[in-house]
DNA sequence: ATACTTAGTTTATTAATTAAATAAACATTG
DNA sequence: CAATGTTTATTTAATTAATAAACTAAGTAT
């Protein structure tokens, strides 16, 4: 039987236009009534409803008059930053991070605290309500005018079930994070992987502004993919979709992590680069600031574990261009700001992919920098604003 | 700025509404209003009026009552097979077939005629379009009951553009196949890859039958691939996606037609079955029905050939297992048949993916026969019957 | 000063779903 | 077996939200 029958209804036309105004709103302010009818194609009548409606509820607002084009002046519409505000949780593998974030992602403030590895789930839960709390307070905001909680995490995530399926550093199997931290504050949760988090802020205030659908891959000490269609997350059968780092690519290699051989990520990601210069006879200590560090300085060791392990990358992101022919690939992460690992990846990406396809595709940095996570976390909310069932929004 | 920007109307409510309703009766057939309704989360009287136009317009029928559940028996609607019909074309590497399908995919008459290598595109355009005069003189089918041509190829197509990008084995490029049809019989003309026609009639009358999404393989000289998402084709931003051939499982190793190395198609396609026994000193001439007798008589190069290339496809599909998380694969074409093969892919698969999302996924041989890609062509046809723009259908 | 443009709102209309009432046809039960 | 309740399907009226068209506002161009 069919799964996401969503009938034609009302609601779901509402819900259709009214999240269209408001995501034009989101990529274009300011951005007038006129301009937003023309770009959805839909009448000037329903742009002032649906406008007007949002104004109501100080979700925008009117922010100046624009140039006349020979008639009279339009208004500009932006995001009210203000009206809303959103808590955001990055739990990473060393540290978790919480930050209140508004509805133009700006950060207001945040917090963080250490994480060690195999911390109980019990002292981690603590840490972190401590600091959601905290940045609550400090903030000052008032607890009605929280849309919710966004948590991003690394390892693997069931975003529908709410469920921490596996956090390989603390080893966390089936934790109902949502659950928890829905009793704890009573305010709507969403949890997701740190690089679907990514891929939330690239689609909205990154490279991905501009496009419908892409991918975008996070390189740490290990690789994940996310995609972006229509620009909505896709999760998968299981919401297990993007464990990139685990195609072969190699046939009987080396052993990963995951048990499997040949692996990606033994050849592309952090763990890679320092396994190739090891394997050169690289013998200090390093970590990401080092090699970045050894590479300006033109250490050869250095720049060729780099060139090799940006190939690899590239010879993955060659297959998704084959296999899914995407018009944007986003790349995030240390070495990815790495120029010699970046330009090796291109490189290896062009040669291994078939021409016509690599033409239609763009390989871009991530653009949102460091607070890129902790950003998209929020967004996981503010996506779901018109997103209730009976037409009721949370606001 | 975004693309696929389909703002909610009345006109997309009612054509999301009967391409549901359509659908269920394609699917569920016979099917009653009642539970149309339940299953579409529509109410009674919604059905009923897309019922009625969709009789009005005899696309549909009542065929019988159901059993009383306690009321007043259900009336019970199927497609209406014969009132209308779509030509259908499958232009193979060695041979062309047109046929006449009804609206239940069935085939009323099919004609075909052999092509050969580095034919022009001249005389193959003569050869098909005589066989489509003699197709539809021979079923004698009206001329006003043909809802359109759908056409399956083998090589590169952009479907939105109606061109053959690229056909292998004649030597074509960019030929604007779509035009060239249309305007010799002056219906709506609709082009895809033979792949992308097998995974819609695994759509509707096969595997995927249940599923909204899933991923179809087709082995053959080549491989590639289908994704299917909400039930509809995903086509890539240049309409090339699914060259999983040619994704890269070894690194620097055998040169492919495509011009790179370590293609997929090296070394799990039927070249690489033939490869891998002629390496081990078999000498006979053959072709896939003499591997599959050999294969029966236990001939151990061929079985071996066999089952090395069924590991690498189960290579690849595992790639696609742990990229995508896919709930469905169904798998295609003559070497899948031969069970070998099949069960070494499936034991390969296992291996290299990734547990919790090899759990999930079902493997399938494709269902639909010898014949899936014709029907499916037609489909190509089908799936477009609501999606005129002004509301206005085609028939 | 007049005519024309563009922006945005208001009013009336329209399309299509939905709720509620009704009818048809059957099953169950005392 | 008559009365009652169910299920199926249709009809009617209500409702929703988009749309078309008229209109107001505020500008530019000549």
């Amino acid at each position: 039987m069919r799964k996401n029958v969503i009938p034609g209804s009302f609601q779901l036309m509402k819900k259709i236009n009214t999240g269209l105004v408001f995501d034009a709103i989101r990529l274009y302010a300011p951005i007038s009534r006129a301009e937003i009818a023309k770009l959805l194609n839909l009448t000037p009548a329903t742009v002032t409803n649906i406008t007007a409606e949002l104004l109501k509820r100080n979700i925008i607002m009117e922010s100046d008059f624009g140039k006349s084009n020979g008639g009279r002046r339009p208004v500009l519409l932006k995001i009210n930053p203000n009206s809303y505000y959103i808590i955001s949780v990055y739990i990473g593998p060393t540290k978790v991070r919480v930050a209140t974030i508004n509805m133009e992602s700006e950060i207001m403030c945040s917090k963080q605290e250490s994480l060690y590895s195999n911390i109980s789930f019990e002292k981690a839960k603590e840490i972190i309500v401590t600091l959601i709390r905290e940045v609550i307070d400090s903030c000052i905001v008032e607890k009605n005018k929280i849309l919710g909680i966004g948590v991003a995490i690394h390892g693997i995530v069931n975003f529908e079930k709410g469920i921490v399926v596996f956090s390989p550093n603390f080893g966390w199997k089936n934790i109902g994070l949502r659950d928890v931290l829905e009793k704890e504050f009573d305010i709507p949760v969403f949890i997701d992987r740190d690089v679907r988090a990514m891929a939330m802020a690239e689609n909205w205030y990154g490279e991905g502004r501009e496009f419908d659908d892409f991918i975008c891959i996070k390189v740490g000490y290990g690789i994940g993919a996310a995609f972006i269609k229509d620009k909505q997350q896709i999760r998968g059968v299981s919401d297990g979709l993007g464990e990139f780092g685990h195609i072969k690519i190699k046939v009987d290699d080396l052993k990963c992590i995951c048990g499997n051989y040949g692996c990606l990520e033994n050849y592309a990601s952090e763990r890679a680069v320092i396994r190739f210069a090891r394997e050169n006879g690289y013998e200090d200590e390093f970590d990401i600031e080092k090699i970045n560090l050894e590479a300006l300085n033109g250490n050869k060791v250095i720049v060729e574990a780099l060139k090799k392990a940006g190939y690899y990358l590239g010879l993955g992101v060659a297959n998704l261009i084959n296999i899914f022919n995407p018009g944007l690939i986003i790349v995030g992460g240390d070495l990815v700001d790495i120029n010699i690992y970046f330009e090796s990846l291109i490189e290896s990406a062009r040669e291994n992919s078939l021409e016509d396809l690599f033409e239609h595709v763009k390989i871009k940095r991530a653009k949102t920098g460091k607070d890129s996570i902790i950003k998209g976390a929020g967004l996981l909310v503010l996506d779901s604003l018109f997103d209730s069932i009976e037409g009721e929004v949370i606001v």
